[in-house]
RNA sequence: UGGUCUAUGGUGUAACUGGCAACACGUCUGGUUUUGGUCCAGAAGAGUCUAGGUUCGAGCCCUAGUAGACCAACCA
């Protein structure tokens, strides 16, 4: 990997600092630490990208911790949905670890913190801690339990741990300064009672560790040199590096774990908050957290998206600390970008118009000549079927056409992508004047390929086609934006869901050449003048359906 | 009204311990092309939030402003 041109991030910095101040480059490991509370999206991608990425360019191992703290919102299907996710996206990771397998150890810290006079059982109600805790600009009071003897804390502790308590009646805080300017210095919560099982240690506990006490204690044992996270944690990491003060021991860790905080992924018209996009699944604006409109890995995957696009996204956005929004067509510049070079190229009409050529033997049929990939020497090529009635786009004959236009209209040449160069004459319409049949003329002489001087010819259009006799008919779904406001929290005091396209999915018919008969899902294909498409199990029917990935950059649509 | 963080073309990210602001996307021209795609060539677009200061020299350092983000869940 030629990483040595690229410039550094800021966290490349810090690292390239720390092991120059002596820093043992093999102790250097990350983590990339999902809550299993939803499926990963986007957003997480860059987390990975950068996590997964630094191990890779320091040759460091890189954990896959679940931060599975709160059996309230977890799910063992989340943890399958993530391990399978970051595999998809190629990373592998070093080990896999749970929050939850460090319960144990945790507690015994909590004991620890205890006897050592800097926890304390608090056994007022939420609603009294919150009212004590003052704003950011007042100082909090001390809880009424704040002085309770260490013999009477272990007690109380203990007895929380062992289910005497109901959900809410007891907390363990931690006693730091409930004057701090830091809001969660004062006294924060590190155990809360929740008589409730976990998906993987059942119904051995009843009090859970809150984040704060779990992750910096996990980043400890799990030995991460660089405990990387997003800005909204920046506040945290002064408690992260109180916790971790007293429990470290430098015999085991030649240097604390270090919390670092970046930019989150922000990108235009799109949903990045795992609490919406559980809301649109269980209200079920969407098919399911992989529907192809969902901003989720699984989603994109099924719409087509190559984890190499994703990749490559995520490079290109970079590391920094400022607030960013992405605008979504840099992603999809991305998918074009690799889809480019792959994707085979084959001929599909999606709102079709007939066009019979009139000097073309009726009952004829020959199969032509088609490259697969222009981009790609080796994809060879295949025969696509013509005969004397075609499908065309219906948009790509203008009966009254300007300059600009120069698609098919009457008297018009323009070539049929992989076979002749035609000429329109005359249209076939209905009482209402709608257009029924297109009657053109070919020139027998201009066959793609044949080497003539008539194939050489220079026309300016070439239409995508299918013969109407041997063209398959195929559902495709077209995708746009599921959200339609801009900013993706561009919608304060209103429900967000005001903002959902209701024009994001359409089920048309297609009809395509029959070479697609044999296309298996996941193959990725270019629809010649359209767009990607990638082929999709419907998971009723079973049939197979083409899902829209990313249209072509189209430069003659936006100049109307 | 407290604290912390951030501020570089339209967007995002660079600029090693101060030395003529670079790259990608986007935009615009022109060329190639049997995809109005791709590819190729070129151009425009910021003088780095503001005001001071240090310095021969500041996007980088200092001070004060301004703007935005974050912080008061028994969520993570």
């Amino acid at each position: 990997m030629s990483t040595e041109t690229k410039s550094l991030n800021f966290l490349e910095h810090i690292i390239e600092e720390d092991l120059k101040n002596g820093l043992d480059k093999n102790k250097l490991r990350f983590r990339f630490p999902p809550e299993p509370n939803g499926y990963l999206h986007i957003g997480h991608a860059k987390s990975i990208c950068l996590n997964f990425g630094l191990g890779l360019r320091y040759a460091a191992p890189v954990n896959l911790r679940f931060d599975d703290t709160n059996p309230d919102k977890e799910e063992q299907e989340y943890v399958d949905a993530i391990k399978a996710d970051i595999e998809w996206l190629g990373f592998s990771w070093a080990k896999e670890c749970y929050a939850s397998d460090y319960f144990q150890q945790l507690y015994n810290w909590a004991v620890m913190l205890i006897e050592k006079g800097k926890a304390y059982v608090d056994s007022q109600t939420s609603t009294d801690i919150a009212s004590q805790k003052g704003t950011p600009s007042q100082s909090g009071t001390e809880s009424p339990y704040r002085n309770r003897s260490v013999s009477e804390n272990l007690a109380l502790f203990e007895a929380m741990k062992n289910g005497t308590y109901p959900n809410g009646t007891h907390v363990l805080r931690a006693k730091i300064d409930m004057a701090s300017s830091n809001m969660l210095m004062r006294d924060p919560i590190l155990y809360r009672v929740l008589n409730k099982p976990h998906h993987r240690t059942g119904n051995s506990w009843c009090i859970y560790p809150m984040y704060d006490w779990a992750h910096g204690q996990s980043d400890y044992i799990e030995q991460v040199s660089h405990s990387i996270c997003t800005l909204e944690f920046m506040m945290h990491r002064e408690l992260y590096e109180w916790f971790i003060e007293h429990v470290y021991d430098s015999k085991t860790l030649p240097q604390p774990p270090k919390q670092r905080e970046f930019a989150r992924l922000n990108l235009s018209y799109t949903i990045m908050s795992k609490r919406k996009l559980l809301q649109l699944v269980n209200q079920k604006h969407v098919s399911g957290w992989d529907d192809p409109r969902m901003p989720t890995l699984s989603g994109m995957r099924r719409r087509g998206y190559t984890p190499e696009a994703i990749r490559k996204f995520a490079e290109t956005v970079g590391v920094a600390k400022r607030d960013n929004v992405i605008d979504v067509s840099l992603l999809e510049f991305c998918v074009r970008e690799d889809l480019n070079k792959s994707a085979p190229r084959v001929m599909a009409v999606l709102d079709p118009v007939k066009l019979v050529i009139t000097n073309y033997p009726e009952d004829a049929e020959e199969w032509l000549d088609a490259e697969n990939n222009p981009e790609d020497e080796t994809a060879g090529s295949r025969k696509v079927p013509f005969s004397n009635t075609l499908y065309i786009e219906r948009e790509d004959f203008l009966e009254e056409a300007n300059k600009k236009f120069f698609r098919l209209t009457l008297g018009k040449e323009v070539r049929l992508k992989n076979a002749y160069i035609i000429k329109g004459e005359k249209l076939v319409k209905d009482a209402a004047g709608n257009i029924l049949e297109i009657h053109a003329t070919f020139d027998p002489d201009s066959r793609s390929g044949s080497g003539t001087e008539a194939s050489l010819r220079k026309v300016k259009g070439t239409l995508h086609w299918v013969s109407v006799k041997h063209a398959i008919k195929t559902e495709v779904r077209l995708y746009d934006r599921l959200f339609l406001n801009e900013s993706p929290d561009g919608h304060k005091g209103k429900d967000f869901l005001e903002f959902l396209n209701p024009d994001s999915l359409q089920l048309i018919d297609a009809y395509a050449e029959p070479s697609l008969q044999t296309a298996k899902p996941g193959d990725r294909f270019q629809f010649q003048r359209i767009g990607y498409f990638c082929v999709d199990k419907d998971s009723n029917t079973q049939k197979l359906v083409f899902n829209k990935t990313v249209g072509l950059r189209d430069s003659w649509a936006k100049m109307q």
